[in-house]
DNA sequence: CCCTAACGGTTACAGCCGTAATTTGACGTG
DNA sequence: CACGTCAAATTACGGCTGTAACCGTTAGGG
């Protein structure tokens, strides 16, 4: 269980995205965006297996690897994480921090505002 | 210039908040927290002198340690990486994500509001 | 001035990460 | 049934990280 790493990362992200696949797969998803050689992409899956982040199930003759980990629980360790390390905690200043630094779209700002006015109906 | 490391963060931290220090200081502020020994906190900083990360200038027979990278330039380093490879680079995915697991206090929805208000405004 | 204690820098070492080659094991074919 | 083939797992290896001991140099007390 010991953290997902940057490179094993994109391995479960083509699982998340595209569902159950066989090595082949994986290895025609993201190894050529990752530029890795086919021996890669066979580590970087054991070393998932290890760390109980996929399964394999043997179909046809094949292996299928899934997910153990969600990418909900994957998103939120890692964003928990930063935000705990750098913001206090707090979403407030990460927005302030973006807002200073990328220029937000009125188009993105609206759907901050709407997602606020939701939160606050929802909350009382 | 490599990367910062988790472990190196905290002595960044340190300088951050306190201002230059002597490496007895850093020692004392963050040694206990992290439970770490003087010699870990020696290395920390050397790491850092290596990577550029910090200075040294040598002031009455100590070294007085200061931060060459600003907290600014880490913060955007990290926070853009986890933004751009978990929520599209868009920020309302990432606050509607930590309202889902996070309850958002009314304080801190208020401060939310407030701040897109004034991104509004700002903006036109 | 010299000696020693403290300080700062160097070396150490195991585990993880990125990248990959090599070996093993199962499966079909002659 | 033996053999070759192809996929899966094991091993490799250099660099970084976390954790720390050790050593050389410098500064202050005698």
């Amino acid at each position: 269980m010991s953290k997902i790493s940057g490179a094993e990362s994109h391995i479960m992200e083509a699982l998340w995205t595209r569902g159950p696949l066989t090595a082949e797969e994986i290895v025609q998803t993201v190894g050529p965006a990752q530029e890795w050689g086919e021996a890669t992409v066979k580590t970087l899956i054991n070393r998932l297996l290890k760390k109980k982040a996929l399964a394999s199930e043997r179909a046809a003759g094949r292996a299928l690897y899934r997910p153990i980990v969600s990418r909900e629980e994957y998103v939120t360790g890692e964003s928990q994480g930063l935000l705990d390390r750098l913001f206090g905690g707090q979403i407030a200043p990460l927005v302030a921090h973006y807002a200073r630094h990328r220029a937000l779209s009125p188009d993105e700002i609206s759907r901050l505002k709407d997602l606020i006015a939701e939160l606050e109906t929802d909350d009382e």
